[in-house]
DNA sequence: AGTATATAGTTGATTATATCAACTAATGGG
DNA sequence: CCCATTAGTTGATATAATCAACTATATACT
């Protein structure tokens, strides 16, 4: 890298982490994305998850989180659940296998993220995702 | 943002980054995308730049950067003309109208760029550049 | 020189991702 | 009950990414 600029930087980034995470997951598992492990991660850490929060979360499109919902239905890594009170909420939870996948791939995340870092401190570290933090959140001020 | 995992803050920021770059140019330019610009970029300050130069420098696949040379090439954006030395190599390089056109696509960056650090000192961008700069050094040690 | 190997770039075919628009069904307010 | 809103689904399409096969030039080797 002899690129400085943030944009440089950025792009960059982003594009070597999704290769990466999609080496590192297709390598261990079948047919899934960084998005779906994404998806997993939203459902995994919210109570009471359903597509639209995971649309809100993600700034994807609400048809490409449909489909990709779909899939996961259809590997049974989650099961969906109409929500008592408003039936058009569809709740969306791990299945047993789907708690079970994930922790295996939390492991390889954790790794990728391990390789990631090496050669940077604990406060380096930190410091950038609270700087990503703040970028992410100027963002969505401009753009919703 | 409730996440602080180190993937997390990556992914949206990748995502959002992604899309506040093509509103943005998308607005002011016809039918160039993100890596459209990155290409422009690389060309730009790169003297004797080939296609593989900004195959390596991007991770790409070497046929999307052949075929966005080629539309590049098609909207008179750059040249590319055959090294004299090794005629397999053909150095890209800006037209007049591709100056021209990325001079104003770097004053829209800087638009982007500016939003994004809102609130965030020059240390604090500069320390995440520089954190960002050896992750991909990290990520490319892994890949290639 | 003559053959083999490597490198730069191109192209066709395919797949993966992303986006838009139109739609259904349930909800809540008047 | 009617209307506007919200959650989610689906079809069609566009955009981006990837693989493999190919051409042409260059380099190395004997």
């Amino acid at each position: 890298m002899s690129q400085t600029s943030l944009s440089s930087a950025l792009f960059t980034l982003a594009q070597s982490y999704r290769v990466t995470v999609r080496n590192a997951i297709n390598a261990n598992e079948l047919g899934l994305n960084a998005l779906h492990v994404r998806c997993l991660h939203i459902i995994a850490e919210t109570n009471h998850c359903t597509a639209n929060h995971i649309v809100a979360k993600t700034g994807r499109d609400k048809a490409q989180i449909a489909r990709l919902i779909k899939e996961l239905l259809k590997l049974a890594l989650i099961t969906k659940c109409a929500d008592e009170n408003d039936k058009r909420c569809l709740i969306l939870s791990l299945t047993e296998q789907g708690s079970a996948l994930f922790s295996r791939l939390e492991v390889a995340e954790q790794e990728v993220d391990k390789a990631l870092c090496q050669g940077l401190t604990e406060q380096q570290i930190s410091e950038f995702i609270s700087t990503a933090t703040i970028m992410i959140e100027n963002i969505n001020r401009i753009d919703r």
